[in-house]
DNA sequence: CTGAAAGCGCTTACAG
DNA sequence: CTGAAAGCGCTTACAG
């Protein structure tokens, strides 16, 4: 029951050659033959042996991709594009879940074997410097996305994390804001680094004092105790608002104001960063700075696909520009 | 600088035959050969082509998950847990993020390709009468994991619901609720009558009226409403405590109650379903039911491997309970 | 326990 | 535009 492409060229009065040819969309096949060929394909209900091919031609048509985490709905975002565009491709996606705490030089993950993927897609990485070595030891190619520290010779795509942190804090500018506390990320991370830059670029221009205090991670828990506890020390008074560097502690941040019956944005506006899901889901909606997932998933697959096609010589870094998602969060202050 | 099995076998001088069985573990290889071949591999830096093995054995070493939805941190965790066992078991594991609403006789999923896989995770599927047929018909081995029908002759792994439903509504109970309101879920998932059924029955049990309202969604928009208009409405009166189909209905309604002003659980006990990694996270933290993703991955994947090693010949679907996490959403009624 | 031989199903120069 | 031939790198009976 299971045809080879023998079957289908008796069948169709050609050649293996021939077939081969129509599999593969070679324009050198006389029309005739490719529709004889389609048809005999077609009547037999074939399949190319994936695995053949793949030996014979050096080639696997899948294409890995490495993440840590899913729950977060950007990286989930950004996997649909590429997914989406990679079936569109014809290659098909191998996932590697992997915990970066865990991986190094003994456990390097299972897709990083030269023979098992085409190619690879590194999303959001912690410390990939772990990794770039031995990737280009294997000649693997490799894009980075949305990647921390800056490598001039690997192909990355990431966000302007530094225009994000600008945007966030000239939009509570322009509502009349001058007191604004940035609750900055975690400084392990690059992205934590340059929304704060954004944010102390846009207060001086402006004539205003930056106040920035650190959190430890991007969660929800964290924005939640840092509000609390500036409540509790009465340090939260003077300010007129706030900027969070991720949602999840914008979340935390007005879930401790609702706890504490302090209006949002009535007595403190909030902004976030991300645009996750959650972000428009709780009332007030969360304004705040979404992040061109899809954008940043369709082109750093398209980005693999030409370096492994040769189509692409220089190893380039594209940033692309997050925008605003005005929502009800944030308003004037009070006079 | 890329070898293959004819080299390994030189350098360890024996036949490919036997480096082949050292790299398929198989017992009949004398101890000093294999070390032999062991070490010639290492030396070597030798990998298996994966393309080769595929073709001439037939199997292709990745199982092939079917998904439609990574936002939810249930169907992350059940991920992590088959991502594990798979690798850990020589596997690896090939995504389809699939929007089911496409899916149809002329679009049928990447990965249903005999070749392409050598069994499938079809995880919450909605509607998977679409494929088992397909399937059965492509004879591809899989595993149906969270389905809402019951498919006597397909293998699958699910949650008791009913026990879930009912153990949340005891709780409720046993606190001294006796006036207990709950948002069912759309009516399309099994899940959401099973957790109903199992609501009306303790509730019957106890000699208590149900009262069931349904929410159109699984989501925190649809809690939020639902509360917000039985506020308005002034329908709440009454109710001490409220059994939400999930968390993120939980979730929502919690937020119109702290928006009003209505605290939980000291006015309102509330008690959600899933224990999303959300659920942890605000204030209060909320009490719910928790589904035993990790397990339920584990056991779907070891489950399919068996199969397609044939040793399983009936298929039997596992039903696995739920437990109850007690946070701070629920208390005793005010007297 | 070991190995010679056949075969898995394609692709890729190459010659025509 | 077409096809004969070689080769991709393994696994699997089978015989010894």
């Amino acid at each position: 029951m299971k045809y080879n492409i023998y079957d289908v060229a008796k069948k169709a009065g050609v050649s293996i050659v021939t077939v081969s040819k129509v599999i593969n969309n070679s324009q050198t096949v006389r029309e005739g033959n490719r529709q004889k060929v389609l048809q005999a394909m077609k009547e037999l209900n074939y399949n190319p042996s994936a695995a053949a091919r793949s030996l014979a031609s050096g080639r696997t048509g899948v294409i890995g991709l490495l993440i840590d985490n899913l729950t977060d709905s950007f990286l989930s975002s950004a996997l649909g594009a590429i997914n989406e565009y990679l079936e569109d491709n014809g290659y098909f996606l191998a996932l590697s879940l992997i915990n970066e705490s865990k991986i190094n030089n003994d456990n390097i993950p299972f897709l990083f074997q030269q023979d098992r993927v085409d190619g690879l897609l590194i999303v959001s990485p912690v410390c990939e410097d772990t990794y770039i070595l031995d990737l280009k030891g294997k000649k693997i190619p490799f894009v980075l996305m949305d990647n921390q520290k800056f490598h001039p010779s690997v192909p990355s795509v990431i966000v302007n994390n530094y225009k994000g942190g600008y945007d966030a804090t000239r939009h509570l500018l322009e509502l009349g804001h001058k007191k604004i506390l940035h609750i900055s990320g975690p400084g392990l991370y690059m992205s934590s680094n340059d929304r704060e830059a954004g944010y102390r670029a846009a207060m001086t221009e402006a004539g205003c004092a930056p106040y920035v205090i650190n959190s430890s991670s991007f969660s929800i828990e964290s924005g939640y105790k840092i509000v609390k506890q500036l409540i509790s020390e009465n340090k939260l008074s003077g300010f007129t608002s706030i900027f969070a560097a991720d949602d999840y502690i914008a979340l935390g941040v007005i879930d401790a104001f609702k706890n504490s019956s302090i209006k949002v944005p009535g007595d403190i506006s909030v902004i976030g960063y991300d645009d996750q899901e959650l972000a428009s889901s709780f009332h007030p909606g969360l304004t705040t700075i979404r992040q061109p997932a899809d954008e940043m998933g369709r082109i750093g697959a398209e980005m693999l696909l030409k370096i492994i096609k040769g189509e692409v010589k220089r190893y380039n870094t594209i940033k692309l520009d997050p925008d605003i998602v005005i929502r009800e969060s944030t308003a004037a202050p009070k006079q």
